[in-house]
DNA sequence: ATGAAAGCGCTAACAA
DNA sequence: TTGTTAGCGCTTTCAT
């Protein structure tokens, strides 16, 4: 591997000349410059990242820690992430926690400690009382997103506005016998979030007037499966069921569509679907739903580090991101 | 931060000796581990990943290399990936070409050659000669997950033989008038994978003595979007379509179930329809396909890597990981 | 079983 | 504008 000095030794100069002709610092004259930048692309020259940071204290990495990568959420905004920090010249680390909690505190104590990255964001997730003190105390930037964390500054969109938009379109076009998807539990992905739209959609159906029934409230676990086999029984009884059903994720509201269709049940002639996310397939699924940016609230956030990074204080921000109903064949009146 | 001075110091031993204790090394009495574990964790001592990656040679992190990391195959792999690192204490880095070329030769410049890394993995992808030959080129030990790239070995399934059993199975239900909904195109992400699926079904379908229809070779861009889009079209007319529909992915699979719902042709009355994958959704929309486990040769692959940076010695492995016909509600006998 | 000391390859004062 | 020189915090011989 050739190194600083076989570049330097090359053109008889100093490492520090070539250091700083290669990271384009001022105090170089343009003719050493460019005569260094060639010389160190003739004989493959690649600085050592381990080098460099043990010298200068920065990594040029950032982390990413979040409980599962596999989940549409998560993967979106790990991709907004990847491009700013690609932009950046930043490599991008992957702390997943998947699934098992082994491992966990090794995550916790022997990387996201181990000066391996300049900053770190933290996906929305349930964190033990010791992993979110962690988190608190860490010495470098650091942020969620998605839902809250105690105790730590994240962005997101504004989930309760966003449930009670949800809501409201299905009122708004004469709905009253409404149920609601829930997401949340088996995974550790989120404690904030589920709830937040669990209570929103308490609330606006309280503002409105109109009862809940807890019947109603089924457990979809944010994800296709156990939607449809909480919707199957839900929708079974042609004679009480509910004209309209919000669910807090787009996969659970895919779910439900598969379920109506499986029992026959006209969408939305007899029921009206409206999810969370505008995930991939709700567009040609024709799914009505609260549209949000996962890419953008990542790119967002890591702009944000970026920037303490660089200027080295910590940023003011508007803690949230966008939403926006899409409305599309899954919602209509209700039937009379 | 405290560094394993400060702990040597506090213990009046060497640095050399903390060191040794830290990374369990034989040498050291068991007395002075156990005195210097204890002080460590009471002085909150984390090494650095820099200075040890300098001194040793080793980063103790394996890169990957995708197309996008927001998309089932890949998002899939890496969870895989990942768990593997995780149980042997390696962090992983994701390079990410994402979308637009921008920024591509900075990755392999920048990062993949920056000594960060003790090993790259790399997901089936088109690549660029010049990119191709930096893989081949790699000092350190690599492979590609997914589809072939010359030159490079790599594991994955057996893409011919998943698609002829797809074909075969449709064929064994009497179907002769068969469609193939093929991937690949827009994306960079792929060219083997398409290629070999599409290449086995021109292949079964003439070993079987069945014809192919130019026409019927539909484009799905492995995306739920355009093959919905293209089925609409394949099955427009119902006086001459397919009785069965190949598809490459289950993604594209599902956008024919959407497009024959639209068209309310019955599945698997009318239509019968198969895709490869299993993902997530497959089951729960009752889709027939060939399932492969992307987490498991991301895991397979990981192993392998991390067995040779154990061992310093290339590994003998089967390139070919298993996959298997799964039969649901969306297949069935050719109507008569 | 432990210690001393020489780097690993760079960056960042400080000089010149 | 360029060079000199300390480190950065570890690992790893080689001694002891």
């Amino acid at each position: 591997m050739t190194s600083i000095d076989d570049v330097a030794a090359a053109l008889g100069v100093s490492t520090a000349t070539v250091s700083r002709a290669l990271r384009g610092l001022p105090g170089v004259a343009e003719e050493t410059r460019a005569r260094v930048t060639t010389t160190a692309k003739r004989l493959g020259y690649v600085p050592s990242s381990a080098a460099s940071g043990l010298a200068s204290g920065r990594t040029m990495a950032m982390g990413v820690l979040l409980p599962a990568i596999d989940r549409w959420y998560f993967s979106a905004v790990l991709e907004g992430v990847d491009r700013r920090l690609r932009a950046a010249g930043y490599d991008l680390i992957v702390f997943s926690l998947g699934g098992d909690g082994v491992n966990r505190d090794r995550v916790f104590h022997r990387s996201i400690l181990r000066k391996r990255i300049d900053a770190l964001l933290v996906m929305c997730m349930h964190l033990t009382d010791e992993e979110r003190e962690a988190v608190q105390q860490l010495e470098y930037p650091h942020i969620v997103v998605g839902g809250a964390v105690e105790g730590v500054r994240h962005v997101g969109i504004d989930d309760a506005q966003a449930a009670r938009d949800a809501v409201e379109h299905l009122i708004a076009l004469g709905h009253t016998r409404i149920a609601h998807m829930r997401g949340g539990g088996s995974f550790d992905i989120d404690f904030e979030v589920p709830r937040q739209r669990e209570q929103a959609f308490r609330q606006t159906m309280a503002d409105h007037g109109l009862g809940i029934r807890e019947d109603w409230s089924a457990f979809g676990d944010f994800t296709f499966a156990t939607s449809r086999v909480s919707a199957l029984a839900l929708l079974a009884d042609p004679a009480d069921r509910p004209t309209a059903v919000f669910c807090s994720s787009d996969e659970m509201a895919f779910g439900v569509l598969r379920a109506a269709a499986e029992l026959g049940i006209g969408v939305p002639g007899e029921l009206s679907v409206i999810g969370i996310d505008d995930h991939e397939f709700a567009a040609p699924m024709g799914l009505t739903t609260i549209r949000q940016d996962p890419a953008d609230q990542g790119a967002y956030a890591a702009d944000l580090l970026l920037g303490e990074l660089l200027r080295n204080e910590p940023a003011e921000y508007p803690p949230s991101r966008p939403h926006l109903l899409v409305e599309r064949a899954s919602t209509g009146p209700a039937p009379v």
